[in-house]
This record gives structure tokens, C-alpha cells and sequence, in this order.
DNA sequence: CTCGTGACTCCCG
DNA sequence: TCGGGAGCCACGA
């Protein structure tokens, strides 16, 4: 761990469960940073190859994978149909569906 | 310590 | 409505 931000980031996308997916933006926000964005981008870098997190199950604001063909799109995608989640004619989720929401703790 | 970067997001044209 | 540009903030060298 870096940082208690980089900490709650880790921590939101572990509390992901299966079939589910988040978008960066929640997890930023959540951690306290609601424009960090893409330093959780940065961190699911860091931990995919560090850490055993479901960086699959996280996806951009439009519920699309951000990454690309040559990157782990493909990968990505077949973990999540793996855990039941489908994608539309788009290669998109339904976030009505599948977008879950790190728990509030109580606010 | 300073500079650069990135799996994003929002706003303006 | 679609497209491009700038902002954002933490982490690595």
C-alpha cells in the first residue's frame, strides 16, 4: 500500500463480487477522490500485476472496457461473460444490471 | 524535489 | 449529436 486513497481503491475493487462491475469513477469517489479517476486506473495497473484484484470487472462511465484489443479487452470480456455478466450488441454492459455500488458503510 | 504519464471524465465547439 | 481538448491527482524515475 501507498496510500490510504490508493488503499480504499484496492480495497473497492476487491469488495466487487462476481457477475458485478464498478466504474472508476465510483471507485475514485468512494475513496475519496471523485476526479481520481484515473489514478484508479493507475493502481488496477499496479495490482493486476501486484495484487490479485477483479480489474476485469471494472470498466469505464459508459460500462465499456477501456482497454484495448492488444492491451486485455478481449481478456477482460471473457472473465466477466465467465461470471455472467453479458454485453450488449455495443460490447457494452448494462450498468442498470451489473453496476454495483461499493457499500456506503452507513451515509 | 520536479517532470511526465495514464485502463478517465467533463465541458465547450 | 458527435468530436476534440483540458483537467485531474497520485505514483514512478
Amino acid at each position: 500500500m501507498k496510500s490510504v486513497f490508493t488503499r480504499k481503491i484496492i480495497d473497492g475493487i476487491a469488495a466487487i463480487p462476481a457477475g458485478k462491475i464498478c466504474t472508476y469513477g465510483i471507485i475514485a469517489a468512494r475513496a475519496g477522490n471523485p476526479s481520481g479517476a484515473r489514478q484508479v486506473a493507475r493502481v488496477l495497473h499496479s495490482c493486476s500485476g501486484k495484487y490479485r484484484l477483479p480489474w476485469h470487472r471494472v470498466v469505464n462511465r459508459e460500462g465499456k472496457i477501456s482497454l484495448s484489443k492488444n492491451a486485455g479487452y478481449v481478456r477482460q470480456k471473457i472473465l466477466l461473460e465467465g461470471e455472467g455478466v453479458v454485453f450488449d450488441e455495443c460490447d457494452r454492459i448494462d450498468l442498470d444490471k451489473y453496476l454495483w455500488w461499493p457499500e456506503s458503510s452507513g451515509d
